[in-house]
RNA sequence: GGCGACGUAGCCAAGUGGUUAAGGCGAGGGUCUGCAAAACCCUUAUUCGGCGGUUCGAUUCCGCCCGUCGCCUCCA
């Protein structure tokens, strides 16, 4: 497949280094509740991983959790907590969102805390090879030592010097030197090192664990557009530095972030929407139809009332899975242009919103079989496949069996039939208005009435 | 100020140097229905921010302008 890649700025083929991709994606800091920003971002990768799984690749898929930080202190000192309890909390929480969110969890989530050797590891080596130094106890990257500093963000050191809010450091040879390890303030979480007690910088700790689990080149490096100056940068600068070897990654996958109103959706802003709401809202066919019904690369604004159109349009999807009542005998629907058009727009650099056209397309045309009385298991499995590879479960509506209302709806229906049957129309209709009042709708079909549960 | 992205119908959103500018939602009309709902059919951008340029021909390439956003500090 085409896919793009923001160091060199152009789609390229992606050619693995060997059998398994290896995709590293930039993972959260649990300080606070995830939002929606957070499961696009995941969405879109999930995509991309299920994509390469469907066209028989083997992906290895890690994703870390930045599971100490200044913020995490802060924000577990606010609540009478500590950051360890906080943290726990909150990655279960993500864990939770994402698998109701259909996202494929990763094959590892390597935590900072956990990854301490290696980290201190690879600062003592760039130390050795004069990429870092040390200074009062903390430890910085000499940016200056990097000729290629720069090139993932497309800037030069005097272009980020200009205008940069930054603040003159005594301790640094180098304003943009950025740090490695920290030194720990009294009652701080800290690690013993070389340098004394302290902890990683953030930087750091993504290079370690790519490099610990993956190996020195990455096919994906993924995250969000956000991370691409200076954690991206930095991380290109520790690892080829280290490990004497480029590119660390083949493709740098950057996704556009999600914007509420005129601003990204970000923790810092607090103009949030937490990923728990919005699947409570909605359900996760139509948060995932939603994202996937812009490119990955763009820029999307939250919106709701989108949303609520995407559910809309995963109900289509859903009818036409629905069995036929009775076997279509005509020739069958056959499902290959279909298919064919959604690997081609898939294969160009994810393309989602052209593959969901040649989804609707097929949905449209199953619908229109089974009144014609075509046969359409190949369709549907067709559907159903290429649905699953973009990550839509698009379960029947919850027929409420096993729920104790079950029974009573039941009879209700029964009643409503007999009401219809001897014309008694105005009680029949009154009933089937106040159920979709209470969350029950009614669908009166040539096979009989049905009935679901309506989460909205 | 520097770097980058973007501006397509009521809304969301693909795409292309040239015969019909995807798809979804919404809206209007129809088929079906006791009425609905669902599904299906039809309609809904002579036009792609503005102005120039290149070209036989540009929404698509180039330049300028206007507007929006991201990054340059933590951020998916």
């Amino acid at each position: 497949m085409k896919l793009y890649d923001s160091l060199t700025g152009e789609k390229r083929e992606f050619v693995p280094h060997d059998d398994t991709v290896k995709m590293y994606v930039c993972g959260i800091t649990p300080y606070s509740a995830s939002h929606v920003g957070h499961a696009m971002c995941s969405v879109y990768f999930d995509t991309l991983r299920r994509y390469l799984e469907y066209s028989g690749y083997e992906v290895k898929h890690v994703q870390n959790f930045t599971d100490i930080d200044d913020k995490i202190i802060d924000a577990a000192a606010g609540q009478g907590t500590s950051p360890v309890m906080l943290v726990e909390e909150l990655v279960e929480q993500y864990l939770i969102d994402m698998a109701t969110l259909n996202v494929q969890p990763a094959h590892l989530y390597p935590r900072v805390t956990d990854e301490i050797p290696q980290i201190v590891e690879m600062i003592e080596g760039l130390i050795e090879k004069g990429f870092a130094y040390e200074s009062e106890g903390d430890v910085y990257y000499r940016v200056t030592s990097f000729p290629t500093y720069g090139k993932l963000s497309h800037r030069t050191l005097e272009g980020m010097m200009a205008g940069a809010r930054i603040e003159p450091n005594a301790q640094k040879d180098h304003a943009m030197d950025f740090t490695l390890w920290k030194k720990s303030k009294v009652g701080e979480p800290s690690w013993g090192s070389p340098w004394g007690e302290g902890r990683p910088g953030w930087h750091i700790e993504c290079s370690a664990m790519a490099v610990h689990y993956l190996g020195p080149h990455l096919d994906i490096h993924g995250g969000g557009q956000d991370l691409v100056f200076p954690h991206h940068e930095n991380e290109i600068a520790q690892t080829e530095a280290y490990t004497g070897q480029e590119p660390f990654a083949q493709h740098w996958v950057h996704n556009g972030l999600l914007q509420m109103d005129q601003d990204k959706m970000s923790k810092s802003l607090g103009n949030l929407v937490t990923v728990r709401d919005a699947l409570e809202k909605f359900g996760p066919d139509a948060i995932r139809l939603f994202f996937l019904n812009s490119h990955y690369h763009s820029p999307l604004a939250y919106s709701e009332e989108s949303i609520r159109g995407q559910q809309r349009a995963a109900d289509r999807l859903r009818a036409a899975l629905v069995e036929p009542g009775s076997d279509g005998t005509g020739e069958g629907l056959d499902p290959e242009p279909y298919r064919e058009r959604f690997v081609a727009a898939m294969e160009d650099d994810l393309n989602t919103p052209q593959a969901l056209a040649s989804v609707f397309s097929l949905a449209r045309d199953i619908n229109r079989g089974r009144e014609e009385g075509k046969a359409l298991s190949a369709a549907q499995e067709c559907l159903r496949e290429i649905t699953g590879v973009l990550g839509l479960r698009l379960e029947p509506e919850d027929s409420g069996s096993g729920q104790p209302a079950n029974a009573f709806v039941e009879l209700l229906a029964e009643v409503r039939q007999e009401l219809r049957a001897n014309k008694q129309f105005a009680l029949a209709d009154n009933i089937r208005n106040r159920l979709q009042e209470l969350g029950v709708s009614l669908e009166d079909t040539p096979e009989g009435s049905k009935w679901r549960f309506t989460s909205n």
